[in-house]
DNA sequence: TTCATAGTTCGATGATAACCGAACCATCCG
DNA sequence: CGGATGGTTCGGTTATCATCGAACTATGAA
């Protein structure tokens, strides 16, 4: 008995489109912190904690302490298959309603993804790096030796960042664009000399903006 | 892009309690009207309008105008396997959050379902009409000699019943027992002339009561 | 120890949407 | 033509819940 309220309190809450986002985040398999799932979600990082507790409690996503950070993964497969199969309905609806979340017109473009680039800039940003071999693709982006020169070239202390325990390079799913940009150390150095060398500026909340000067850079792969 | 909405508003669709009451009534297969979909959703027939009004909107039912009568069915297997899934992972998360609905408090126990019984009670005495012969099991339920006599008893008119196009018995799944109890114009008589004998009494809303002459008169198949 | 980062909890606010009463359309029956 | 039944639309009310600021806890680094 009951069956009806109880399908509804779990399809409730995949219904809130910041979780959403964070659940469809999480489909990449890979475990994210809360901080990361907040910028995916676009809304703040209290916000986001309290969405995760609920979503723990229905055990939708499981977590994992390690450190000072807390890694949040789906709870297993039915979770995902269960969204796979919402996706599969969403399609065929042709549902439209998006609400979107707040914020979320003017960060479509460029944005803070934690503590990186993203949006269509980020996402162009990471592709042109592979074009002009700066990076190399595989399962994490890899640093060439090209590259080591060019982001020396632009004041990026890349010793320094290595002898930190964080990943150089890791992608990152963007959630407006479905695409990858590039986050880790490197990717949270490239927006820090940026924004020193004035190629993006930060605009209202967590937009940012790639000024001409950036765009070119961009495209010349900082040459 | 915007996959994580776009599952948003499917998701928040069956997440309202109204609606997803709707839904699962609906996965027994058959067609349903608003009325009887009202019924087992607990909402006036206007609430339900409304709802199915979006349920229709986004693909998730699809309906079936036959005179003043409009059937609603679930759009496709798809929407059913959803549902399903989502049933089975409200079960392992043990979700407890059951927001009820309107009134559903009083309605547990006994209700009426359109113009027939429900509840606890209702499925109660359908179990006890086959127990005693009064009915036959089936595909539907089908009337018995020993039950023409009985039901002729109590004063219902089976040959007026018989000659009005609505089917004589047919079952119907309720909502809180997720059993059947009985519907079709004899569901309906049974309840018409429980009330003129005293068995039963309106209460609060679509709540009844059933008396304790009632319940004995259930008990003993009317006898 | 002090500072910084990661995360949670609390309280207040605001917006969305479910809900119902009432009035309104549509179909069937006599 | 009425009258009755099945459904929808509209307006106003209410409750829920997402959201964010601010204060707080916890872990790690210097």
């Amino acid at each position: 008995m009951k069956d009806g309220p109880v399908i509804a309190s779990v399809a409730a809450l995949i219904g809130d489109p910041a979780r959403a986002n964070i659940l469809t985040a999480l489909m990449g398999g890979r475990a994210l912190t809360a901080s990361e799932l907040a910028e995916v979600a676009g809304v703040t990082l209290q916000t986001t904690s309290g969405h995760l507790a609920k979503l723990a409690d229905a055990a939708l996503v499981a977590v994992e302490k390690q450190g000072r950070h807390r890694y949040y993964r789906l709870h297993s497969g039915d979770v995902a298959e269960v969204l796979e199969k919402l996706m599969g309905l969403a399609q065929r609806s042709g549902a439209v309603r998006v609400r979107t979340g707040p914020r979320d017109e003017a960060m479509r473009e460029a944005r803070l993804c934690y503590d990186h680039l993203a949006g269509e800039q980020g996402v162009a940003l990471l592709s042109r790096l592979f074009e002009t071999d700066l990076l190399s693709p595989g399962e994490t982006p890899c640093l060439t030796d090209k590259g080591r020169n060019a982001f020396s070239g632009i004041g990026i202390d890349l010793d320094a960042l290595e002898r930190k325990r964080r990943p150089l390079c890791l992608h990152c799913l963007d959630w407006s664009e479905r695409r990858h940009h590039l986050a880790g150390g490197l990717g949270a150095a490239i927006l820090e000399r940026s924004i020193a060398l004035g190629w993006i500026k930060r605009g209202e909340g967590r937009t940012l903006i790639v000024t001409s000067s950036g765009r070119s850079a961009f495209r010349n792969a900082f040459a």
